[in-house]
DNA sequence: AGTGTAATCCGAAACGTTTCGGATGTCAAT
DNA sequence: ATTGACATCCGAAACGTTTCGGATTACACT
């Protein structure tokens, strides 16, 4: 039913080469040729077979992108979806298409390997690092361009994107020990994740650097949710001599944090503080709002894929590795030591 | 580099044609000959090439959703990106590819021609249905599957899932008036949206039915999300008499709402009531927490893509056209009329 | 008349898979 | 020896595009 290139061929009496050569604006087709074969295309509603096309050309234009669902699904994340919005708009704009996909923790190995072997994707963006990451190690086996949304722990010759957990952490240590805290604690999503390990060293490294007292059990490492955080809260709480400042991964768990110390009458911000991570859109608007950490989700996304794109197309890249630095937002959840 | 059929077939000594009928399960092969080709295979690291796959199949497995980006992007909408997620979940379940892109509205028109005719996608996702509504319109003519989430306005024999606005938006009024309330308005995201004209549409009829006079002017028609909602209750609470319920047609406008509301000194809850729509996680933290509809946009997204799936496979459908119901949720947004 | 050049055009192969329509060989039954 | 049935295999075409390497024609210049 649709038209192909045979039957703009034999409509416009010409062959399938010289109407795909004129189509395809080679200056070897008389300029009235390609006038006629234009119309013709036109008429007949021609559109190139994408999937013919790709497999001459031996490149889909399509990136691939992968989420990880293991115990809670990470999509619905607010932050998150800011991401792949950046990351929508930015592969849009250069045609390009995004296809994304799920796979759970534990067939990951084998969904990419089928991937990356199957020809499907011209790169990949690899989001959720984790501190030794299967994934990286697969794609740069398979020389296969990717950019990755975090580090891994050690080797990190690849290019990506991260925000620098590390240092901004260290400004909300340094904002609550401003405040007069001493006694802290953190709740963590699982340490696997670089994001998640990066922050908890920044808040340690912070401690130290005002000669705070560090020990283990100060880090409660949990899931990524208010429930987890509430659970998490609940447990430094009934401490014999709890926290006066928790400091959360990501909003998500400070606003679980927040939860459990309002249902045991505690103000935050006077008698306990709490800091999130993200500033979602979320934390400007619960009660009291949240003292957090700026970062702009959707353009890492743009980032990201830029520079897939630029890899992909053996663009220059002006630098491998993007760290970007995010700022402090202070708002009414943290408050002077009581 | 990557194993193909021809590099099986050498090293297995048979025929392209054997080493393909092998390795899908054709029972005219002898079963040493399969294990042969099996055992190659393995070793070879082979996955059949997708897009030769597609083009010799003429299906790609593949299903499109297309984000219609207008004046705001509707994807970092929380409500959104948890309907994506059930797509997300569904289609991967089954296997298949989720393309995602965008087109702003101008040009919607000549996107959706130019992949139904690429023959890029098996089918399409519809989000954010118009009364009148250019795509659905083109996928009808080219007979492409698909699936709608959302209504048009008049001729809807094709495969939907909607929730039922008008039904949720009668209970909200019911609920207000049950309050003491007669002073209402309504913040509207644009008319256009099928979405946004049903729910107009409970709401003028909720107060017809309960012999409440309605008249235009407490119908504000602007955009989606926070300011829109603030600068529309702005404009109502300066009128020399002023609503006592604001209804919007989501939750973003209505925390915008009641950011303006309690930026006056009004007490939301008590001097003024204010509902949502969608109760997205935020709902449940502001302050005071929304008086809202809950409806489960993943599971939406699910029953959008299953059925979706079903049509591609020509497998049977139960119900062409889903309307699910949606509750109200009480919370502290809504109170007595003073 | 022969040569060179430029402008146009096209046949055929290739990308990697699936599948139609046989071909071949074996073996038992006549 | 012929026939039929069955098991196993494969050549070649097809999906729709791009592109390499000429082929053809026209025309100007020796």
């Amino acid at each position: 039913m649709a038209a192909n290139l045979k039957d703009i061929a034999r409509e416009a009496g010409v062959s399938v080469t010289t109407a795909s050569r004129a189509l395809n604006g080679y200056s070897d087709v008389a300029e009235e040729t390609r006038r006629k074969i234009e119309r013709v295309a036109e008429a007949l509603g021609y559109e190139p077979n994408t999937t013919a096309r790709n497999l001459q050309r031996r490149r889909t234009d399509t990136i691939g992108l992968i989420l990880p669902l293991s115990t809670e699904l990470r999509f619905s994340d607010p932050f998150f979806s800011h991401f792949l919005t950046g990351v929508v708009e930015e592969t849009a704009s250069r045609a390009y298409n995004l296809n994304v996909s799920t796979s759970s923790h534990e067939v990951e190995h084998q969904t990419y390997l089928r991937l990356i072997r199957s020809r499907r994707f011209d790169g990949f963006i690899v989001v959720r690092t984790m501190r030794e990451d299967v994934r990286i190690n697969l794609l740069r086996e398979h020389d296969i361009p990717f950019v990755a949304f975090g580090r891994t722990e050690n080797d990190n010759d690849f290019h990506l994107v991260d925000d620098d957990g590390y240092a901004a952490m260290r400004l909300i240590v340094d904002h609550l020990v401003s405040l007069g805290h001493k006694r802290f604690a953190c709740v963590s999503e699982p340490l696997y994740l670089t994001k998640a390990y990066h922050r908890v060293q920044g808040f340690i490294d912070g401690l130290r650097a005002h000669n705070l007292p560090v020990n283990d059990d100060m880090i409660i490492e949990t899931l990524f949710r208010q429930p987890s955080g509430q659970a998490a809260a609940a447990q430094l709480l009934d401490r014999p001599v709890p926290p006066t400042a928790i400091v959360a991964v990501n909003d998500l768990l400070a606003i679980g944090a927040v939860a459990e110390a309002q249902e045991r009458g505690l103000r935050v911000g006077h008698d306990v503080s709490t800091t999130g991570y993200d500033d979602i859109l979320l934390s400007r608007y619960v009660t009291p709002p949240l003292t957090t950490i700026h970062q702009s989700a959707r353009h890492m996304g743009k980032m990201v894929s830029k520079m897939l794109l630029q890899l992909i197309n053996h663009e220059p890249i002006e630098e491998k590795q993007i760290i970007l630095s995010s700022t402090l937002v202070v708002r009414q959840s943290s408050g002077p030591c009581p």
